[in-house]
DNA sequence: ATATAGTTCAAACGATCGTTTGATTGAAGA
DNA sequence: TCTTCAATCAAACGATCGTTTGAACTATAT
């Protein structure tokens, strides 16, 4: 999808239908007569995008779930990252993922809220009875936080100070990542 | 400000100039005239908030530069943090920081690098002294993603699940993220 | 072949955008 | 008092926005 690009690379008010339908090599109208409304077309590349992306993370922790697989923190961390991490998948997927998350405008949330909620609640769950000793509100702020730095991530794929940035940095920086939040997730109360 | 507000429920794009000058009760071309440009009053905006924020985190870390004091890496942590959870200070001025930085637009960007960059690197390098088996690379990674997660939690007070936000609980979520990120940058390599 | 329904298209709709203009105000300096 | 200059204002500029219109095209079914 065309639409990707301009919205990551603008946002998604600052993204002219014209612009999109242009790069995309459509019709404005026709484009408008497929998804009703400019956040119809938003409504549709989110989903276009999110749905893989739980069936990953879905598909990784099954994979956990089964029986005589290592179930701990850091491999349900690294089963949430799965989407990112894994090498088929096309570069522009973190992008778009992050920079819509990161959408100032209210009607963005609810779209963002019913793509990802119900399968990041399930590895709450899990983390949940991997840790004990936290309580459930604990363990939402925790995975906020993880969620922040992960959204922060997939926004700006590097530090201020650094700049190199192709697909090997980026997975070690998931990594990086990874042993960071798993780190702040078990860290005693 | 009343620009403030606009741009933080709508972001920078979705807030027209003729909305800002109305909710401030002055007239569009005079706004125009002090600011330059409508990127004018975004950069003045952000300005007048970075400002405090820096003095504040600067005069916390000179406070703990003082022969005597407890120089670790938590206190550096809350230093950083000091802005957002005194109690003086303003309930707004977290959300103008958080959105902002997470405004999609490159021409923001720089914004952000120059009214924040030259304070966190000072922290940066204070946390080098207090984690010297760190490189400077997973040094810069680290902070990134504490950044990430302070930004994410400016920008969305609560985690999804979650309703509640006074400013207690702003607070105590500060303190949250303060033991994350804690347990992340000390986590041993 | 004719009808029907789905899709594409150029063109235009009204609204709103950031910015500019030029007249007008008000107070300080000569 | 007259001059000067920065600040304010209503009004308009050209451009661009999301959306709509109605005609043309396509292909399947009768």
């Amino acid at each position: 999808m065309a639409a990707e690009r301009l919205f990551v690379d603008q946002g998604f008010a600052a993204t002219s239908l014209r612009a999109i339908a242009e790069a995309a090599k459509v019709n404005l109208a026709a484009a408008h007569y497929h998804f009703g409304s400019k956040q119809g077309l938003l409504a549709a590349t989110l989903h276009a995008r999110a749905t893989p992306v739980n069936e990953c993370r879905l598909a990784a922790l099954d994979r956990l779930e089964a029986p005589g697989a290592q179930l701990n923190v850091t491999a349900v961390i690294e089963a949430y990252f799965q989407p990112f991490t894994q090498c088929e998948l096309d570069q522009s997927l973190p992008r778009i993922i992050g920079r819509i998350a990161g959408e100032p405008q209210a009607l963005i949330r609810p779209l963002l809220e019913r793509e990802f909620k119900p399968v990041t609640d399930r590895f709450i769950r899990v983390l949940q009875r991997l840790l004990p000793y936290l309580t459930e509100e604990d363990l939402q702020w925790r995975f906020h936080f993880v969620i922040g730095a992960m959204i922060h991530l997939l926004a700006h794929s590097t530090p201020l100070g650094l700049t190199k940035s192709d697909r090997k940095t980026a997975i070690q920086a998931f990594q990086r990542l990874q042993q960071f939040v798993v780190a702040g997730l078990t860290s005693p109360v």
